[in-house]
DNA sequence: AATGAATGAGGGTTCATTCAT
DNA sequence: TATGAATGAACCCTCATTCAT
């Protein structure tokens, strides 16, 4: 019974009508954000994505009191996708290979969500929750990765997990999908994954 | 003596005097920027890079008519240092080593200087004389570094100068001197010079 | 009963509520507007507006975005009123005399709001759309009202309507109402309806 | 024995060259002030005036602490010229011809210093001089041949000088030498002094 | 629950004017 | 006397956020 859901029985129908209406409207929210998102960055006016949404601001504010809730909703969904590819990967590959492919889906990730490494880095405490939902979520997954690439010997560097997610989403900053940029970061995530292997142990 | 050190023995001692002033301000000010740059990042308000040097906004403007010319002036002269450095080491240790040692110095300064991989990569047109100095300065000189450690056959990747210096600014983004985040960028950086080596080839 | 009248049997009461207050707003921002164009010129600060509105500065730029926005607004009306007053004159009057007592009219109007004929010619972009205003709506009336008077035999001087009535905006220029300058206006276009009926044809 | 001018026994002949550089100073600032009144109007920013002549903004204002000590400065000779052209044409013309092509020399002079006719109405107290200077010296001169043209029979309406001087500014208003707008004073001026003609007497 | 009007702080930038040299 | 650096008030305009309806 989480405190958003409110009681299971109620009997007048236009109340439903109503949370169905809003939750429309939510993801009507979510959806124009993340194209906003993706076209102007995360620092796009509360307006203009209320706008392509189609409803009033203070529709925006009741569902996303912070910036930050709405960040986190935008990409809370990927994120999650993310973490569920880990799984297949582990099942269809060796360690070593395992963990390359999931670390470059999650830099393609990362690298067309235009506005996300900034928010990650930004030092703005709005943001909190989304690195927190990081550490929680993405960064177990990338040490259960690491950790069998290391029982498998491939990898001989000693490495933090959320340091190399937030190393990647930097590697990121600036991408801009399709952009001339493109391959760059791809190029880069390479060449760290690359360097995990090198024989000069963790210094 | 030069001709910027007003001498003791004065030829035209109102306009020198006048101009030592005005240098003094104009120093106050890059000094004062440098400071909010690191703690607030370069998008801080012309007002208060103004109070914090004691001067009026008027006076800012006189000497910095655009936000990249404070930005230049900010970090010319530190990139300037960067690129000398780069000749003793090539003089002192074999390639490989000095193309090391040369790219954790670079490390050290952009990792300082918080607001400088930001405003690099920020695509705000503003920044674009950065960029530039980025490409006729430094480029060159890791450029040079990286013919010089290939030849030698030291590293195997290949690689663009343009795109490493860009990868390396990253990683030291939101890293702020002392913080807690401390070591992770000089980790990273590790990382991708190990990859440099690994014997995988261009794809 | 017009639309603008809030009928007293509402239909969607909160949303023609809010309505109405934001048209009071803008009501009031007209004639704070009007007021101050009249003792300060076209060119009294927004925020002054606004303040005398008893209102933000926000809430001025969303009613009238652009600043011709508001001076449309502060003219448009008595603008209307000056070319519907012209078919009366037309029937109760003989043409001659039809034209002096409209011009007579506009000028009395022009008069009575400073910063009108300096808006008109200042050249500023911003005033575009009042210029086409009066090309569009007052031009064409005093069009009609020179030919009658042509036709008539009243008047031998050819004359473009969109200078004559420039010519009248101008010579109102500076005019404050009950000002010392009162009358000068007057007498001024007095002269120049006396000289569309001197007979030396158009030169 | 002016008051500008300093006693007539002086020595030092530093002094004097002093005096002399400061009269170009005086000279290259009505200069660069005239252009630039032309191009942009009275309103052009102070600097850009010293920038022009080439001195430094300090120069400016010791010479014309005012901008109406500017104004008047620009506009004095040429309307001293104004002035005197009247006695060749009273001498060479009827006193009607004479007043016509007087006003019609007025006429182009005031076109062809945009501003001048802005200042004159501005309202601003700064112009204040130049007003006065308009009534100490033009108008008696529009008087004097007003009444010749009286005394001769050729006009009938009374007509304030004052007033129609300010009426034949303002008319010129907003006209740009050279621009679209070119013929139009003219042709208003031409109206206005038939008017002058017509016999329906002074209301 | 939705709306969008209103608020007003905030940041950029320009210039008139002063004044030390 | 000339200079031009410095000052800071004044404007413009843009949002984030609140709240009456």
């Amino acid at each position: 019974m989480s405190a958003t859901t409110s009681s299971p029985i109620e009997g007048a129908p236009a109340t439903r009508a109503r949370r169905a209406d809003a939750r429309q409207n939510a993801d009507a929210l979510v959806e124009a954000a993340t194209e906003l998102f993706a076209e102007a960055g995360v620092d796009v006016p509360a307006r203009t994505i209320a706008a392509r949404a189609g409803v009033g601001v203070g529709t925006l504010y009741r569902h996303f009191p912070l910036r930050s809730d709405l960040i986190s909703a935008v990409f809370r969904r990927e994120l999650d996708a993310c973490v569920a590819a880990a799984a297949p990967l582990e099942e269809a590959y060796p360690p070593g290979e395992a963990l390359d492919r999931w670390i470059m889906r999650y830099t393609q990730f990362v690298a067309a969500k235009r506005g996300l490494a900034a928010a990650l880095h930004s030092g703005d405490p709005a943001y909190e929750p989304l690195a927190t939902y990081f550490s929680t979520h993405l960064t177990p997954t990338l040490g259960r990765l690491l950790a069998s690439a290391r029982r498998a010997g491939e990898i001989s560097q000693e490495v933090d997990a959320a340091e190399f997610l937030g190393a990647v989403a930097d590697l990121c900053h600036g991408v801009r999908p399709g952009g001339a940029a493109s391959g760059r970061a791809e190029r880069m995530v390479g060449l760290l994954l690359a360097g995990l292997r090198s024989g000069e142990g963790g210094d």
